[in-house]
This record gives structure tokens, C-alpha cells and sequence, in this order.
DNA sequence: TTCACTGCAAATGCTTTGCAGCGCC
DNA sequence: GGCGCTGCAAAGCATTTGCAGTGAA
């Protein structure tokens, strides 16, 4: 997960409108569109397989460009995953939820966890943290696994 | 694709013989030490030019191999820090805690989440989950970078 | 002696970038 | 018509892996 330069990052400004202008084109449209009706985190590079099975036509690299641009628009959030893949989402901070995965067969469950939200704020305000994010996974064996595993086909 | 693929440690005891058995080599003991002089999380690429430094002989493969295996063990935390990149830490086994990061500096806070922990056992429990592990990061500007941002300077 | 560990270098896979042409404003 | 956006392909980079030599037990 290279993400090289470590120079970068200090672009993130602009939350309201302003400064550059952003075309608008197909192509944006298409992942702006394909983002909408997911409500899960994506990395570029599913982001990209949905688009092409969509039948949209969008370069790989035109992907990465665009939810970059996205997000330092703060239209999107980024966070990373466990393998420090950059996934993105929708940004909206209402419907916000985690999710329960299976690590033997990737099931996932969507949990909302108001509880955990409060913390985080808590904490991050108590240690005087400011523009939080986070991520909260659960890994497990679903229900189905614990069987399997259970007699012994695991 | 698997989701959750990682190493499921078993906590290899390594009390009464069985399974396999790790040599102490001075490439894992020049590691181990350097980890030991280290507060910071290191990323394993800062690590190797520690050591080369320090004039001990272990090259990147290894160095990548050590902390992976060391990891395994449970002997040092893991996380990613906001590039992506894995980065280690000596573990201090006082128990179970999380991280509040710094996305500018990097600076780390470790904080403890009761509620958090239950929550998450909770919730696994209450979808059939068993051999529940969880991950939880939070990302936030520290208050220095937070006043840095304000200044102009960032 | 044995076999895990190491080092080297090639390989892998995600992400970025240069350049020329296209299309939105 | 200008200029940013897109595509393609090549470059870049952290990380992984194959293989044979080395050293710990």
C-alpha cells in the first residue's frame, strides 16, 4: 500500500465550495452515481470493477483522480481499511454504521453503534483532537463458520 | 476474497514443545533492542535505516519478516498510520487499549474504551459471532496541529 | 547434522504520473 | 477556443517471495 509521498496531504482546504473549479464530466458523474448507491466502504480499486461492470467507461486512473478530488473537497470520507488500503465513502455523517465481518467467508453485518460514535467524540474532544474520523471493524466467525468449524470441515 | 485473512494467532505457548519454535538470531535480538530504544510507532522502512545506522546487519526483507513474525506473537502492536503504511510498536501488555492519531504528525494517544469492548462483544454476540476480534482507530488533528492549522501554517 | 533464518534480487500489486487528445464552459 | 479532464502505459514504491547459503540448537 504505497501512497508514497508523506509531503503531501496539507491540500485538504476547501470544505465549502470555492477555490478551483471542478468540471463537470461523465466520468465524474458516473463515480459520484456509483458512490451514491453504495452505502459501504470502497477501495479505488472495487470502486473501479463496479464501474466497468456498470459498463461505464472509466480509467483506472481516472478513478484514483477522481475520488482524490473528492476528497479533498471533503465530499467524500476517507478512511483505511485493515490492509491499509484507502476506502471511501459518501459523506454522510447521518446513517453512519460499522460492520460485523465474517473472517473465514467475508458475510458482513451492518451494526449501528450510537454508543461507540459518543466515545469517540468524547475522547477525541477530551484529549483536544479536532476533525475526527475513525474506524471500528469487528472480526469474527459468523454463525455459519462456527458450524463448519465446529465438525471439523474448517 | 477473504476478508478478515489474517494470521489467526494461536499464541503459540511455547510452555511445553509443540509447535514451531522461533531461533533468537542477532538479526531478531538487534530488532527486539531497537524496538526497546523506541517510544514512536516505527514503520518497518524507518526501522531498517535505524539499524542500518546502528550498523547491525539485517536487510529490509528481514526486517519486514521480524516484525511481521513478531506481530504474529503478539509480542508488538500493529496499526497503520494515515499513509497506509504498518507501522509497530513495542507492546506494553498493560491490556487492551486503542489509538487516537494524530493525520498530520502522527502523534499517538493510546486510550482505553470499556464501553467500547463491551459494545463490541455485545453486538458479535448477539449475530452468532464467535472468536470475535475488533479493530478500532481514531483519526483527529492534535491540539498542536489543530493551532498550527489555525495560524496558517499547515 | 538439520532445518529455520537470512540476504539478495526479482516479482507483485496498488497508486501515481507524463503526454497527447477530447470535451465541458 | 481555452484549459482542465481523461486514457493509456510506463514509472514508482512499499512489500512479498524464491532460492541457496549460513548458523543456531
Amino acid at each position: 500500500m504505497p501512497v508514497g509521498a508523506k509531503a503531501d496531504s496539507t491540500t485538504s482546504s476547501p470544505a465549502t465550495g470555492g477555490g478551483k473549479e471542478q468540471r463537470v464530466t461523465k466520468q465524474r458523474l458516473a463515480v459520484s452515481a456509483a458512490l451514491d448507491e453504495l452505502d459501504d466502504f470502497v477501495s479505488t480499486q472495487e470502486l473501479y470493477r463496479i464501474l466497468q461492470n456498470q459498463g461505464a467507461s472509466v480509467s483506472l486512473a481516472t478513478a484514483y483522480r477522481i475520488l482524490q478530488s473528492l476528497a479533498d473537497e471533503g465530499l467524500v470520507d476517507v478512511l483505511r481499511n485493515g490492509d491499509g488500503e484507502a476506502v471511501y465513502r459518501r459523506c454522510a455523517v447521518t446513517g453512519h454504521h460499522h460492520h460485523l465481518l465474517c473472517r473465514s467467508c467475508g458475510k458482513a453485518v451492518e451494526v449501528e453503534a450510537p454508543a461507540v460514535e459518543t466515545w469517540a467524540a468524547r475522547t477525541a474532544a477530551e484529549h483536544g483532537y479536532t476533525e475526527v474520523a475513525h474506524t471500528v471493524e469487528i472480526f469474527g466467525l459468523c454463525p455459519d463458520c462456527t458450524a463448519r468449524k465446529a465438525a471439523g470441515s474448517l
